[in-house]
DNA sequence: CTTGGAATGTCAACAAGGCTGACATAGTGT
DNA sequence: ACACTATGTCAGCCTTGTTGACATTCCAAG
């Protein structure tokens, strides 16, 4: 064999590589793993997470917005924003300026149960970060974002923009 | 405000934490696309894909090992083996000594299919990884590490071992 | 040896949450 | 007036998770 070079590199090699998909998976169960558990319960699921979550994150975003985001159908995602107005979590109000549009926005109740979701999850970002430190935190930050599709990084960086 | 300590570091701070939650959330997709894309036409999806992933990693598993690492039911997972023994895709031998358990291999079309996906999966991690280096990658990993639960990381462990 | 329980795997039926297609309604803008 | 946009809804399909019921096989205690 020739000196390492290329994709010789030790960290680009084909089982280097299988073991970071394997641990992918593995650690998106793990990050999932307890607000499921929390809504396993109720009659919510997964993708009710996600509403509630960006919702929060963008208040008073349009059901367009949000469908970019979450990269589902409008009747995918209607049939969770459906359940969740009924429910009294989102309040959904018609645009001022144009009129079409709708607004969400997170009632009191809808806020208390995505802080529960979000504690929990957060909870367990927190205890890996804190396990590994600040420069493990930023390493894996930024193969994430090298991670993601063109679009998607780019609705990441404007949430990022609009919050930070 | 005092001197961060403690909470207060910079990248334990509750913005941080939602930013990686993010990232996380649009990397998985940008991470399962690509086998995403070419399942699609075929009648077969992600749950395949897993099958058939992990049974190319540990050729002659039986279904019970395989329900652990997949974390599904039985039920769940002999519908998806159901339709790739059907296709030819995977082989079912009935054990030798225990004579209930399944031990499952792939044929040749299945490893032509495991190398498809695995292919296109490899190429965004490894461009990924290209991009930030190996000192981030080495990050990225303890996190995901970090992150997993206990009884899954020992999967990946044992994973791990048998393949390095 | 037999018999009961544990382990393993299969089949059936149901629910969540994706998807497409078609269509209604209402507001915007030319 | 007319085309276009944003949203909501209905119907129906697919994948993939769930539980319940059941068959087969193994093993160990009586």
């Amino acid at each position: 064999m020739a000196e390492p070079s290329g994709e010789q590199l030790l960290y680009l090699t084909d089982e280097q590589l299988r073991q970071g998909i394997e641990a992918m998976f593995f650690a998106y169960r793990g990050f999932t793993a307890d607000p499921d558990r929390i809504l396993q319960d109720q009659s919510y699921g997964r993708a009710h997470h996600r509403a509630v979550h960006f919702i929060n994150c963008a208040p008073g975003t349009t059901v367009n917005n949000l469908l970019n985001i979450l990269g589902v159908t409008k009747q995918s995602l209607n049939r969770v924003l459906r359940t969740l107005i009924a429910d009294g979590l989102v309040e959904s109000r018609v645009g001022r300026s144009d009129k079409r549009e709708r607004h969400l926005y997170l009632t009191e109740e809808g806020k208390a149960l995505e802080a529960q979701l979000s504690d929990a999850q957060r909870a367990r970002m927190r205890s890996a970060y804190r396990k590994v430190g600040p420069e493990a935190v930023a390493g894996f930050r930024q193969v994430l974002e090298a991670m993601m599709d063109s679009d998607m990084r780019r609705n990441y960086q404007t949430l990022r923009e609009t919050k930070s």
